[in-house]
DNA sequence: ATTGGTTTGTCACACAATTGACATAAAACC
DNA sequence: GGTTTTATGTCAATTGTGTGACAAACCAAT
């Protein structure tokens, strides 16, 4: 693993979440503990994990509210949770996972099992927010409000169209073929068509207006946003 | 596409066996079929597909087990696994990717997400396009970028020239035969003219302009991109 | 639940770029 | 000269991309 993935522990027990933490350190993670929900919101409030650990019951609010607090909350919804649990019951499991949980450990645990589950769960992470402020010609993407303009006025792109506009604009100049947008924009976990880039590029383009003219088709291999638009070609 | 994965299914009910067979033939892969955990291993042993299919409920050995065990055989640990289950149970799917499975998709499933969820996964494997910078004299070619420039100004060629360049900048000085230049730049065994390289190779030539003196013909044997432009003593 | 408005993924079709083959001309070699 | 090899122009077929339409999914607010 090239870099060492921050895990946000949510425990209340110090006996457990320092079994949890030496592991952790040992295996290449990067552990950081919050006794209670109060001190997990501040800890994700300063610094996003790249996944947390959260334990079903908690002094004050559940494991379950939080988790179901963190799955709506933008900044905070794409971080998987790995719930941790004293009860082996299903319908707890269910409840769990309907919360948003990406997964579900029961204690007691393995220490193996644990890391073997964070890894999976790693693995298909959601592509990386980047609330970085980008510029490219008259081109401007604000990450942390979310805005674009151009030539000074701003645009209203979707969803979508923002991720995408986003990679774009972290690699301009750089060819993205269909599958590697479909990875990095949608994310790894995500199966739809090669096609459908298409689409959306389509619809940046025009939610770009003259802006999108930075956007490059390169035949049969992909799409490029570039620094200087292309109405004419050099000869 | 120009290369046919193989794909090792590993599934004991031939009705699904077949199915998978005739849809994967119909799409560009080489499907091999196994029916039990011992011929899937024979199979293995021969030769190594780009992905396994395999079925979770199989007679004898689980298809979980023959996941694990491929999972530490250094010879096939790097092969992606795509786990096929009738169960919608979450706990499963959990044990799967434990297990080192690489997907997972339930029965029953549409051909559709079928092929969308190995073509991902066989993406993922595939090692980065050749994204290298390569230089000749004046000439520039940035794989990145996808882009050639020839004192500092733009060229725009197609992508067959593209790729052609590409390769006889990657050896520069070398010799290259049209039957070779048609295995590396069109892929191995298409039934193409030879004579059709010499078309391209004009196209190269146009299309690099001045570049295109680097570009040279060795009689009878096939062309060589070289550093020193050919002597001309035209213009 | 039910709305009503977005957003999203697919598809079918149209269009444009590229391709490969061929015929012919030009060159290179003896 | 004659023979072989390569260059070039043309064209039909193939392939890749742009686009509009549409239904499903989603979302916020009832």
């Amino acid at each position: 693993m090239k870099t060492t993935p921050r895990v946000l522990i949510v425990e209340d027990e110090p006996a457990i979440a320092e079994l949890l933490t030496i592991n952790l350190k040992h295996n290449g993670f990067a552990p950081v503990w919050a006794g209670d929900g109060v001190a997990a919101q501040r800890e994700l409030d300063a610094t996003l994990p790249d996944v947390i650990l959260l334990d079903w019951m908690l002094p004050g609010q559940s494991g379950l509210s939080l988790a179901r607090k963190w799955r709506v909350d933008p900044r905070t919804k794409d971080v998987p949770v790995i719930l941790l649990t004293a009860k082996s019951d299903e319908s707890d499991k269910i409840a769990g996972l309907d919360a948003g949980a990406d997964d579900y450990i029961t204690k007691p645990f393995s220490i193996k099992e644990m890391l073997a589950r964070l890894r999976a769960v790693l693995r298909r992470r959601a592509p990386e927010v980047n609330s970085q402020t980008l510029t490219l010609g008259e081109l401007l993407l604000d990450g942390a409000t979310h805005r674009v303009t151009f030539q000074d006025s701003a645009l209203k792109l979707g969803p979508t169209e923002f991720k995408l506009l986003q990679h774009l604009m972290t690699y301009p100049e750089r060819v993205h073929s269909r599958g590697q947008l479909l990875d990095k924009v949608w994310g790894d976990h995500v199966y739809i068509e090669e096609r459908t880039v298409d689409v959306h590029i389509k619809r940046l383009r025009e939610a770009l207006g003259q802006g999108g003219l930075h956007v490059e088709t390169v035949r049969g291999t992909g799409y490029r946003i570039t620094a200087q638009a292309s109405t004419t070609l050099a000869k």
